[in-house]
DNA sequence: GCGACGATTGGCT
DNA sequence: GCCAATCGTCGCC
């Protein structure tokens, strides 16, 4: 499958903007790089977040689409969601992987690390490596610190199952730029 | 108030 | 491959 979004649409369902986010730059204070793996979720997605309806903590992803939703995992980590389709659907993209380009030396000193694979391939690594935090949750993408432009050329997209939850396990909304070494992990 | 459990990672076997 | 770390959120008593 070919991504050729010239735009990202953030009005459109969760699985398509996780699609078009594939080849995408993102930054944060101009660190950061391309987007290469991406997973959706939906209210009707046993596995989401929203599933339950609208809470405290997933406030955010009931919000306008193209702001930010930033959860804590595993009382450890800071993982990045894209807010998706309409305020009050509660449908949005979690950040998985990104290719490192811009600030790698920030990148490297904020992971302890100067592998580049190691850098932002996860997404609580990501979180690290761009120094997301949850006084970002809710904010809107199309300002200051974010930055976010579309891949300019069509890249290959390929898609399988979701990786690290537990229901809808099925699901193919898991979304990676073909033969990435920047990737979580492989699809196969 | 209390307990179970994660959209994970990194270190050890 | 297995498992501990670590804590906010949610559901239930």
């Amino acid at each position: 499958m070919k991504n050729t979004s010239l735009a990202i649409d953030f009005s459109l369902p969760s699985y398509e903007v996780a699609h078009q986010l594939i080849g995408a730059t993102f930054t944060v204070d101009g660190v950061g790089g391309i987007i290469v793996e991406a997973e959706a979720y939906d209210q009707t997605d046993p596995a989401s977040h929203t599933f339950v309806g609208k809470t405290k903590r997933n406030a955010s992803m009931f919000g306008p689409p193209g702001c930010v939703y930033v959860y804590r995992s595993y009382g450890i980590h800071w993982c990045l969601n894209f807010v998706c389709e309409k305020e009050g659907h509660g449908a949005g993209v979690l950040i998985r992987a990104i290719e490192p380009i811009v600030g790698l030396q920030i990148m490297e000193e904020r992971r302890g690390t100067k592998n580049v694979r190691l850098l932002c391939s996860g997404p609580g690594k990501l979180g690290q490596a761009l120094a997301i935090v949850h006084s970002y949750n809710g904010m809107p993408l199309n300002q200051s610190p974010f930055e976010l432009v579309p891949a300019k050329k069509p890249v290959d997209v390929i898609s399988g199952p979701r990786i690290g939850i537990s229901k809808a396990v099925d699901l193919p909304w898991r979304f990676g730029l073909s033969g990435s070494p920047f990737l979580s992990r492989p699809f196969r």
